[in-house]
DNA sequence: CTGTTAGCGCCTTCAG
DNA sequence: CTGAAGGCGCTAACAG
């Protein structure tokens, strides 16, 4: 691969004069610069952002850590970052977790190894080992979708959504009311959701039968069945059905609909995620809005803000949501 | 940051025998590995992949462009790639084009530029600039979505599957049949589909009437005006709709539901893709599942292969697909 | 078994 | 306006 010493001396000039030449920095005479354009032109020459890296301490690159590649939320919130780095010329290179959390220091580690401007994790899980290892990293870190401890973070106000939720169920008349949820290790979506769901409905002093409750995993089937062993141990059905993503509760719909309940009708039903689908099934998922992509551009924000002032270390951002009122619901 | 240099000089040992123990080669003396090891631990040091690949000429990145980041076509077939990629110590750096064709050779030119040992390019259409660019660069190109001239390619067999749909119509007794595609700049989506569906209708001596075929853009709600176009448009109602996306076709199942026809009594309707949303749509969408992860993983070890043997330099693989029948079709 | 030496490709003073 | 020299952090002969 043609390097700087070969365009220098094809141009008979000194690589000094190459790098003002393209990086249009310090004075060079037309004539010289003339030369130079030439045989890069001639050449197909490409400087090497390696080794301009390796000079300069920046790459700009950024490490994005993903509990998962190939799902809406995590697409959404790479679209965003991106759009957001890009502007700054930063490029994204990914790291997939697959919810293994040995892997998530891995690649922590990983992505330092290759002096990424900047790591963005997009976290399922808070763990000491994980703490430690991020305050130990030379990197700034920026976390997304869980509130790390003194780690600039992003978060979707779990909590208060859910509590919406199950009040806005209560509102609409809901005394009985389901619940599906994932485990609680995942502090976001299993703890505080579950905890709002709980609480609001201690607050209203209602009360939660056997079988109401039930914990799924991330995935439509799951959800189906949730929500059919939710049919089969309680003893008085809910007429409502909250579930914790867009996925288990359209999986849940399924499981209603074979077992010929009418939805809203006989149980409402409501998600959490704005997924594409809720949109397109019958009827319209109820759902709330989480705005991936913002979180995503805002953490992004976030990060190079971090990299250029060194900002405060432990700035938090917490992202709005809608609630989106559809057809599974009266 | 803390460098060889360092580790070198608080162990009492040379660079060397530093990168010896941390490559695990050649000699090294117990006694030396130990006293090295245990600064390593102290030091939180981390060797620089960047500055080592500068001397190795290889970096372990892939770079993969993307004509859009957040649709579940790309995040599948990333996803397949990942999966074969880090198998081999790869990571992926992304660039998205935003289905801008200029962008397109910017990231062939950046990417280069960072020296990724190799580059998967998502295509959407073939242009002689971009043709250009490819072989005049000097890190191995694989395509994947588009057959691109003495390029690696490994693509979807548009023309086949499109061929079945069809025929699959027919078959059931359609004789009236409308078509939703794309741009034919697209060559795969556009024009192949679309081909397809125009040779099999000729083949089997059936007319193409009035406001039959209509073109969107690749989204829901471009399906759904198509759809209504065609609704109003033709003189004759088709009894069956090819949408060449699931996307499109689900469009086209709202404007035939908004219109107070029943789907499949009155209009069968299918699409390609096996998006997770045809599944759940009321009535189940027919589609063909074209295997993307798979897609994303073979064309990795295209290009791994390309890599280590510099093998053949236009290998093309067609991807099988499968047809889904499911309840919008009878 | 270990250290010395010489770059990889680029940028950045510092002198002309 | 231009070039020489030095070094970023690491590996890879080549001698001990």
């Amino acid at each position: 691969m043609v390097t700087i010493k070969d365009i220098a001396k094809m141009a008979g000039v000194s690589r000094t004069t190459v790098s003002r030449v393209i990086n249009n920095s310090g004075y060079v005479s037309g004539e010289a610069r003339k030369r130079v354009l030439k045989v890069v032109e001639q050449t197909g020459y490409v400087p090497s952002e390696q080794a301009k890296s390796l000079r300069t301490k920046k790459t700009k690159v950024i490490g994005v850590i993903l509990p998962k590649i190939s799902t809406e939320t995590s697409s959404r919130v790479v679209n965003g970052m991106d759009e957001e780095l890009s502007k700054h010329g930063y490029q994204i290179l990914l790291a997939n977790t697959n919810l293994n959390e040995k892997k998530e220091i891995e690649h922590l580690r990983l992505l330092q190894s290759r002096r990424v401007d900047g790591i963005i994790l997009v976290a399922t899980n808070i763990n000491d080992k994980l703490m430690n290892e991020i305050h130990e990293l030379k990197v700034p870190v920026v976390a997304l979708g869980q509130d790390m401890p003194s780690v600039p973070s992003v978060v979707y106000d779990d909590y208060s959504a859910a509590c919406d939720v199950t009040r806005l169920l209560i509102e609409k008349g809901h005394h009985r009311i389901g619940f599906i949820g994932v485990s609680e290790k995942d502090r976001a979506v299993g703890y505080l959701r579950q905890k709002a769901y709980v609480d609001v409905l201690k607050e209203n002093d209602l009360p939660i039968e056997e079988g109401w409750v039930q914990q799924a995993v991330f995935n439509i089937d799951s959800g189906c069945e949730a929500m059919k062993n939710m049919l089969i141990q309680s003893k008085v059905r809910p007429t409502a059905v909250f579930a914790v993503t867009d996925r288990l509760a359209i999986g849940a719909m399924e499981a209603i609909k074979e077992a010929n309940i009418q939805i809203p009708k006989e149980i409402s039903l409501i998600g959490i995620g704005a997924s594409d689908m809720s949109m397109y099934v019958t009827p319209r998922l109820s759902t709330v809005d989480y705005e991936n992509e913002k979180a995503g551009s805002e953490a992004a924000k976030l990060l190079i803000n971090q990299i250029n002032n060194g900002g405060e270390n432990s700035r938090k951002l917490s992202m709005k949501y809608r609630l989106l009122i559809r057809d599974s619901l009266i």
